[in-house]
DNA sequence: GTCTATAATTCGATAGAC
DNA sequence: GTCTATCGAATTATAGAC
């Protein structure tokens, strides 16, 4: 914005170069050669505009953080809403974060998990927890006996997991992308009727 | 078996701290050099016993996969036992395992899907899978409207995901280890229940 | 702002004494 | 088998010309 040149597209450039290459090796496994590669930038820009390797990566880290919290929180804070039609909105929304970057949900649980003081500004985090939502409230009002942070956990956890999970899943062995894709179409449909089924389950 | 000197312990030594800190830091942000100090022993130790580091990896990787394969087959190959009570079986075991190892999942998720051939032998997995498991059969015939698959992805997202989503579960800032521990004995008698619910909902 | 060249470290691995 | 010392490659970061 003060620069005079095309300053702004290379650092552009290599944020986002930086973004993808972070997403698919981790912090440790990536090399600033590598960013440069990527970007087709200079080695010696990446610390012209980002300092050190670590700096950017705490901030690509905390632009998909905030890429997550954007799409999520005002699904479950819609005072419109029932549960069921959050749970679908979040659902479909978060499938279609995850598709256009598999690796994000990998990167943020490897990396958030580390020894790394990613995002940690306290001051960014603000109050935006998923505890204060309206669809916290809601679950709390209209399933009392039942605990929210399992609800979300559950949720959360079966939507991200396939994305994290072709791994450990051995039986989805030699899954070429096409029925992973169908696979996922069909959580996208299911999950929120998954949920809605255990909230609703007899209470024992 | 056929060294000479206390060699055996030594070798157990560092393979048992190079599996500590691989867990936690995974391969590309532990340094030969932290095993050492974890270890207690020399640095020349390593490449002695293992002749590298990547190899040293790929044992310690296939250690805790033939654990969780040996912890979980048997359960789900049980002939005399019905559905729910594989889920009750499993759900208990593995999250034993994750409690005495909580860095595991993590690391397995991260690490298997990395670039790394890790676990390369095709030998090794066998037929092992949990696609020809008793457990597999009887889902397919008790519920035949219903991708297995599913099921077995839900069941161990939901009990591996608190592990690795301390981070994503915004809402559960702060939770020390006690309420965590809680909050995963809750899901230890819960998860089976919220799968059969699942499971016997109306077909949509 | 961008590049080349290189400084400064770090890391995996090994040589060689004991 | 174990240790010290160190090599050589890789990597982050910077100095300085343009």
């Amino acid at each position: 914005m003060e620069n005079s040149k095309s300053s702004v597209s290379t650092e552009q450039s290599i944020k986002e170069a930086a973004k993808r290459v972070f997403l698919k090796k981790g912090f440790a496994g990536t090399k600033t050669r590598d960013i440069s590669e990527e970007s087709g930038e200079n080695l010696a820009l990446i610390n012209y505009y980002f300092r050190s390797k670590k700096n950017l990566f705490q901030i690509v880290m905390k632009e998909i953080f905030i890429e997550f919290l954007e799409s999520s929180i005002p699904v479950f804070n819609d005072t419109n809403t029932s549960i069921q039609q959050k749970l679908e909105s979040f659902v479909d929304r978060h499938l279609n974060l995850c598709l256009k970057q598999p690796d994000m949900p990998l990167f943020v649980v490897n990396e958030i998990n580390g020894n790394l003081d990613c995002i940690a500004d306290p001051e960014e985090q603000k109050n935006e927890r998923v505890e204060n939502t309206v669809f916290h409230q809601q679950l709390t009002s209209e399933y009392p006996e039942t605990n929210p942070e399992h609800v979300l956990l559950n949720t959360i956890g079966m939507t991200v997991y396939p994305f994290l999970g072709r791994a450990m899943m051995c039986g989805m062995q030699g899954a070429d992308d096409a029925k992973f894709l169908a696979f996922i179409e069909e959580r996208r449909k299911m999950i929120p009727i998954w949920i809605m089924r255990m909230l609703n389950g007899t209470s024992d």
